[in-house]
RNA sequence: GGCGACGUAGCCAAGUGGUAAGGCAGGGGUCUGCAAAACCCCUAUGCCCCGGUUCGAAUCCGGGCGUCGCCUCCA
């Protein structure tokens, strides 16, 4: 059973999805007007493990998120920079969708676009006008807000309540201040199509409706973004969808915590905000994604480089395993009882994995086991087992990345990082002095390999070459090789 | 003003009634020519404070204090 945590409820539910095979997700994309940061990449994350898990857990997924190709804020950019809205939203999305494949996150089933889909979106609108849930004004079509007795549900929001004189409505023709656009008239010179109420563009929220039932249906599984579109975004999302069929869209809402730096959200107008591009400057791709992982999604994440650079060093420590058994066999045979309790423990690693997140995708609690777990296998690796603790070491890495995505994407398949012959000579070199005991020699190797970006470590397997600093470290030029 | 979240060791963090996971940092060992790595041991008699319920509470209830988020574009 899988628990998950749902907004309008306020409580854990158990998965239960209309088709017992089949989960449909629709997740808010971005806005690509501006390079991502961080905030857009928990939730990319986040919902990437989402998406692994209920795989592993034998689902078929359907995942969809959009982009918001078209909005103010792409308006107001372009006039800045420039630059033809399309090129700018296609620049934003190439980079966003490489960023993301750094990370590790699969690419979503579908990533519609609004620009592609305004008939399905006018289409929404006349419904909603024929059906009287809303009316045209001088400067657009509007969503009647108190025409839903179960509107501020799932926010908790009550209509009477919100602080007055917020929502400003600057010479609008909205008949209630809480009333929002679903079709806004534009300008010759703005971008806007066509339609029954005149020549505009899309409301912020009737996208959303149209796209997820366009591609899953009127009614879904899983509905995802950050909670701080919780209110109004979903909030009017719901009582559209909800006006036009009449049914609830989504059977579960699902809300990531926001990244906060010093304990503040991240913002634009804050100017606080961390880009993916520095963090990946900084850090391994792979140290970046489960760092995002290290807390519940639910909770704030309280973002700092000290942070991260912390995490990643825990993070060398799982890799460091994996470079060390990731060409050993399965084990053929395990010995029999009484096995020790760290075998045991290895046997039992994939199903408390899964186990941690059934509940409500603990990722926190599932790496926690991968640590666990790392410290057994090294434990074991000492025995007379060795081998068993070595093949199954590998085995659960292998489990654990399938779900969570923790190993360094190309480690997985490439053989060992090659060291040139320049390298090897240098190796051999020492090894030759240190059996000549000449330390002193050894030693000079060492540092001159050290100052190389090598760290040399001596293993009883022989001499171990490996890059250092894998994980992290700015403004270092990259090993020579 | 309304709605909501959070407060666990130096830092991060899991834990929703049964006697404090995990990571980083720190101390001490084993191993090593020395390191590194790895492993072992130690580091919160206590989970913001005060009451209450209970055989038993970090976990439930009440009241405080503090921090943050949403109510406006925002992942």
């Amino acid at each position: 059973m899988i628990a998950v945590y749902d907004t309008l409820t306020r409580g854990k539910r158990p998965l239960a999805p209309a088709d017992p095979t089949l989960v449909r997700i629709y997740v808010c994309g971005v806005t690509p007007y501006a390079e991502a940061h961080i905030g857009h990449a928990r939730p990319a994350v986040v919902w990437d493990v989402v998406r692994r898990h209920l795989t592993r857990r034998g689902y078929r997924v359907v995942y969809v998120q959009n982009y918001t190709d078209v909005d103010d804020k792409l308006v107001d950019r372009s006039r800045v920079v420039q630059c033809d809205i399309g090129e700018l939203a296609r620049q934003h999305i190439a980079d966003y969708e490489r960023e993301m494949a750094l990370l590790g996150v699969e690419p979503p089933d579908l990533a519609p676009r609004v620009t592609d889909h305004l008939t399905d979106i006018v289409r929404f609108v006349a419904g909603l006008v024929e059906r009287d849930r809303a009316y045209e004004a001088d400067d657009g079509v509007y969503f009647e807000v108190r025409r839903d007795p179960q509107y501020g549900q799932l926010s908790g929001q009550h209509l009477d309540e919100m602080r007055p004189g917020v929502r400003v409505q600057v010479a609008d023709g909205k008949r209630d201040p809480a009333d929002f656009a679903l079709w806004k008239r534009a300008p010759s010179d703005e971008p806007g199509w066509e339609s029954p109420w005149g020549r505009g563009r899309p409301g912020w929220h009737i996208e959303c409706s149209a796209m997820s039932a366009r591609y899953l249906g009127e009614a879904f599984d899983l509905h995802g973004g950050g909670v701080d579109l919780v209110f109004p975004h979903h909030e009017n999302e719901r009582a559209q969808s909800r006006a036009y069929f009449g049914v609830e869209p989504a059977a579960i809402w699902m809300h990531n915590g926001l990244i906060t730096q010093a304990a503040v959200k991240m913002s634009k107008s804050l100017g606080n905000g961390v880009s993916l591009q520095a963090l990946l400057d900084r850090a391994h791709p792979m140290a970046v994604r489960t760092y995002l992982l290290s807390v519940q999604y639910r909770t704030p994440l309280d973002f700092s480089w000290q942070g991260l650079d912390d995490w990643s060093r825990g993070m060398e420590r799982i890799w460091r395993l994996w470079e060390d058994v990731r060409n050993e066999p399965a084990p053929s045979a395990l010995p029999h009882a009484p096995q020790p309790q760290w075998l045991q423990s290895l046997q039992a690693f994939e199903e408390n994995l899964l186990a941690a997140l059934d509940d409500d995708f603990n990722s926190a609690r599932a790496l926690a086991l991968v640590f666990d777990m790392v410290r057994d296998a090294r434990r074991g690796e000492a025995t007379p087992y060795g081998r068993a603790a070595r093949g199954l070491a590998r085995a659960n890495l292998a489990k654990a990345d399938a779900v969570l995505g923790i190993l360094p994407i190309d480690d997985k398949t490439a053989g060992r990082p090659q060291s040139d012959s320049v390298l090897n000579e240098l190796v051999q070199w020492r090894q030759a002095a240190r059996a000549g005991r000449d330390w002193e020699l050894a030693d000079q190797i060492r540092d001159l390999l050290d100052r190389a970006g090598y760290r040399l470590e001596d293993t009883p397997r022989g001499a171990n070459l490996r890059p250092k600093e894998k994980s992290r470290r700015a403004g270092q030029p990259s090993p020579p090789v």
